[in-house]
DNA sequence: GCCATCATGTAATTAGTTACATGATTAG
DNA sequence: CTAATCATGTAACTAATTACATGATGGC
């Protein structure tokens, strides 16, 4: 279960509150994990209880800042040295493209194609998050798996014609 | 959810038994998706109740052996065509590498090692995937996933190891 | 006879999604 | 004044994992 260390690797980068998270799941890190607010605003209780994040302040709203503290940074290190990661994994597009043979050919084409146009979006994003669009901070490392994320859909395009020219 | 559509197509490709589809999970689908028998056999309960799969036999053991029906089929199709997919995803592995930024130095690098023995692992399995180990029909191209991933780890290992030289 | 593998299920728990519920602030 | 966005939570449900439970067959 990876939630609360994608949770504390974000605190890790800067505080925030669970709103202001559920925001960069979604915009730095959707490619790699996805969480919605009423994850994350108990995950946050839960680390609390550990001790791994603590709140530093309370703004407008009723809104609670949160940050890491050094146990929480201690055991993302741990997470990340130690833990053997799960490979084991799911993902909608992969299967999909895995059983596209199943199709007759007509339907094949038409669905190669909403899957090139798809991957052409996916790109255009990436690409943006590669430049750097204030997301995270201006020349934060993290930059780095966007442009990996450009390259891997790359490549993906590449066998997406192959697959729509063979069949 | 996509378990029920996975099981249907691994069953559009040959009939089977929970147990043979719990390897066939393993063996040709692990790249895209995962599941196991504790989740494989109420599913096909499931799907016989929706008229989509139905009993092919029994055999030695107990076992029952399961083919898809022509509404499955259909089913299957209707999916890969209408259904649209979703793309939001959860992979440890592209959450540990956006996370990998956060560790000191020498951690980093020893971190990205293990990663790059692991990715070298993957593409051994995948190749000889891809060059057709009997998992599936000998010309099925199923195996063209497989080609995919292969070259998917081309591009990520590419990456650790320039990740690697800059840290 | 015993161990590996084949074979099928259920129960308990944890993780994740969708829906419900509420209220403050700000820009137009 | 009103709609968008900020902000936080809980409840109900569905999906997935881990653990429990049992038995048959075949090779050594």
């Amino acid at each position: 279960m990876s939630l609360p260390h994608a949770v504390l690797g974000l605190l890790a980068v800067a505080p925030g509150t669970g709103y202001d998270l559920t925001r960069r799941f979604e915009a730095s890190l959707s490619h790699a994990w996805h969480a919605s607010h009423s994850q994350i605003y108990p995950e946050l209780a839960r680390l609390q209880g550990r001790g791994l994040v603590q709140e530093a302040g309370r703004g407008a709203r009723g809104s609670r800042t949160w940050a890491i503290t050094d146990q929480g940074l201690a055991e993302l290190d741990r997470w990340l040295v130690e833990v053997q990661p799960n490979r084991s994994q799911r993902n909608e597009t992969a299967l999909r493209w895995f059983l596209l043979p199943l199709l007759p050919a007509d339907q094949r084409r038409s669905a190669l194609e909403r899957e090139i146009a798809d991957m052409l979006d996916s790109t255009a994003y990436l690409e943006a998050a590669a430049a750097g669009s204030g997301e995270v901070a201006d020349d934060h490392p993290f930059r780095a798996t966007a442009k990996l994320g450009v390259r891997i859909n790359d490549v993906m395009l590449a066998w997406l014609r192959e697959q729509l020219a063979d069949t």
